[in-house]
DNA sequence: ATCTTTTTACGAAAAATTTCGTAAAAAAGC
DNA sequence: GCTTTTTTACGAAATTTTTCGTAAAAAGAT
């Protein structure tokens, strides 16, 4: 299901804006991405054009600039690339993935503590398994 | 410096057969991944000639058969996806990286326990960093 | 020796992704 | 009203990635 949602790497900058900034429009949107790189207008425009086909947007075309907005949510779309990110650069383990990513430096003090505090509620709902709690 | 590793998914792919059992003939490379899906033998020559090019593998040219090994590290080049992925699917946060891999259900209980003393360990190494630690 | 198979080299086609130029419509400014 | 600016639509160029066809060389088989 969430597995065919699949972004390319620029959809995926601008989903993180509209995630991040909630509906925007082209213009916004590109002022953003400028913000970091050279982007021409129209190339975004284009990029959201196509997202919108794909469905990972909607627009809002009541007014004559359009209102975008992220048709995926954040979470799921992570869930996704990470499922795949974790099968072609690790082999599908997420014990690797976790090692690099705490081997390699790449996590302050602070996440450190935090990632411990949800490896033990992971452990908790592991341990309940069964007894069907729900959302 | 290893943000010049960069290797394509299907590069990737190979990077991986390369790693798993070290040094290979593009035929035995081949058929790895064909088990997987239809490739033609001459595209996984042209991609490892590619390879080659951008200094991703070695080959040993003596034999008539050249063997192919990887030139790039697996860790390294993890690190540098990782550090990668991190940044634009989770804007560079490891805590919302690890919680969507706890979060979602895609790690066994053997998995979350390595996952721990991991963590553990990692913590220690950050105590010591502070007050000049013995090693 | 001749024919077949295996392998590399090379180039280019095919596919996917990203970028942008141009035009037309709508709105805003004067 | 007329000009300028903003926006969308569209198509195509440019780039990157993947795939494969063809040829030539080397090795092996008969």
């Amino acid at each position: 299901m969430s597995q065919r949602i699949k972004p390319t790497e620029a959809e995926l900058e601008i989903l993180q804006i509209l995630w991040e900034q909630g509906p925007s429009t082209v213009r916004a949107v590109n002022e953003r991405l400028r913000e970091r790189r050279e982007v021409g207008y129209t190339t975004t425009l284009k990029l959201m054009q196509i997202m919108a086909e794909k469905g990972l947007v909607d627009r809002d075309t009541s007014q004559r600039t359009h209102v975008y907005r992220a048709a995926v949510g954040e979470e799921e779309t992570q869930r996704a690339l990470l499922r795949r990110f974790m099968d072609v650069a690790f082999r599908g383990s997420a014990t690797r993935l976790v090692m690099q990513l705490l081997g390699g430096g790449q996590t302050t003090p602070e996440e450190l503590q935090a990632i411990k505090e949800m490896i033990e509620r992971a452990e908790r709902r592991e341990g309940e398994k069964g007894d069907g709690g729900r959302e």
